[in-house]
DNA sequence: GATTGTGCTGACCGATCGGTCAATATAAGT
DNA sequence: ACTTATATTGACCGATCGGTCAGCACAATC
């Protein structure tokens, strides 16, 4: 006979709420906040919508919640980089951990994007703190590596800048980016080449001398 | 007296067209297909939301004739490209070109970003065909200039994808950019700066030596 | 001046929105 | 076994969604 009668299983709060966050963010970030629905996300998780308001009380409440999530995973990268450091293996790194971060949270890195497309109306004050903050210090250093002739006088804003967007362009334009390669999803290799392909013109394009000897691309 | 009776002033069909236009490219760039809604639309164009629906037929015809005219303003970028073209000229111009298209047209660039974030609904068919061509093209192209030895063996399709990014980021995530940077929007300088930035870094960093002796970042 | 065609819009449609609540089911504590 | 606290959800609320339509304003045609 059929196997039958699972004692219920009471999925205990926390696997609920996970279940309704990752529903969630699959909708919030295809639609963003104004375009998502509780019905949309409820059906997705296999809940009835009533029971999403009863675990994260509303709408808003679970979107930032959301958010707070993805900005703490951000926070967790290039945390500790100093004058000394070396800006080869530290800017390598920086794009290394971006593209992971973005492979690995897809719906997340989208989340955001589609909250700072609508204009950001619930990240200004983290943008205008905490990140602006983060940028400031990290521009420092990178300065200070310039005058150290570690490499060229570019604008450390600038640099930042074109690091997030280089790497954060694989997850939020998936679409298009398997579009146009004809293909579902990048695959490990994909991201190891752009990977290699990043690191080897950003370093060059700065006047970085490339730490380890990598031979994937040859020069002129 | 008070000045009255405009004689009414029918502003020919064009002009009402325009400015429903603009008005919905505001807001669909903003709130993405589904969170975007006809009655603020109207109100934003000021008119009644009924003139709105006389005017364009439906929402979906209003948004995809949105998408539509901004697909034929990037298709005038970068037409004519040959193997026989400076490398350097080239891809400066097509950085260049990218900025001047963002800062022009911010909202029907934010529209696209919108689009491709929900998983590009409507414009798959375009991504998948003649955008792929386009790509396809430029790439075989610059697959050219590595075996001439212009430049780095570098994927054209990552280099192609980085300059794409790295300058659409300015203007669709210009909340996040002037979040940061303290201010409401990118002066002309700015942009100058940003241009030169991503000119040095990205020529350089495919090896590729730069035409004009542009002295505004200094080596190390 | 009656007729016709186009521009325009208030009123309304069924569907869906986010959110509330009472009722019920289940689990835990005693 | 009884009480208490927590989970769960169908039914419902007013508001808003995209879209339809009848009717009015108005200029041109006859």
């Amino acid at each position: 006979m059929t196997a039958v009668s699972v004692t219920h299983e009471s999925p205990s709060r926390e696997k609920v709420e996970t279940n309704i966050l990752m529903a969630a963010e699959e909708v919030f970030s295809q639609y963003g906040y104004r375009g998502a629905s509780l019905q949309v996300i409820a059906d997705r998780a296999g809940l009835p919508k009533a029971n999403i308001l009863y675990y994260m009380g509303s709408k808003q409440a679970l979107y930032v919640r959301l958010l707070n999530r993805m900005m703490h995973r951000w926070n967790k990268v290039l945390e500790d980089i100093t004058p000394e450091s070396d800006p080869a293996t530290v800017l390598s790194d920086f794009i290394r951990a971006k593209m992971v971060l973005g492979q690995r949270y897809p719906e997340g890195s989208k989340l955001f994007a589609a909250e700072i497309l609508a204009g950001a109306p619930f990240l200004s004050d983290y943008l205008a703190g905490e990140l602006r903050e983060w940028v400031a210090s990290r521009a420092a250093i990178i300065r200070q590596w310039s005058a150290q002739g570690k490499m060229d006088a570019v604008d450390p804003k600038w640099l930042i800048f074109l690091i997030w967007s280089a790497t954060q362009h694989y997850t939020e334009y998936s679409a298009q980016v398997s579009g146009i390669l004809g293909r579902d999803a990048l695959t490990e290799e994909d991201v190891e080449s752009i990977s290699a392909f990043l690191e080897h013109v950003i370093l060059k394009g700065c006047g970085i001398t490339q730490a380890s000897t990598n031979a994937h691309l040859v020069e002129k």
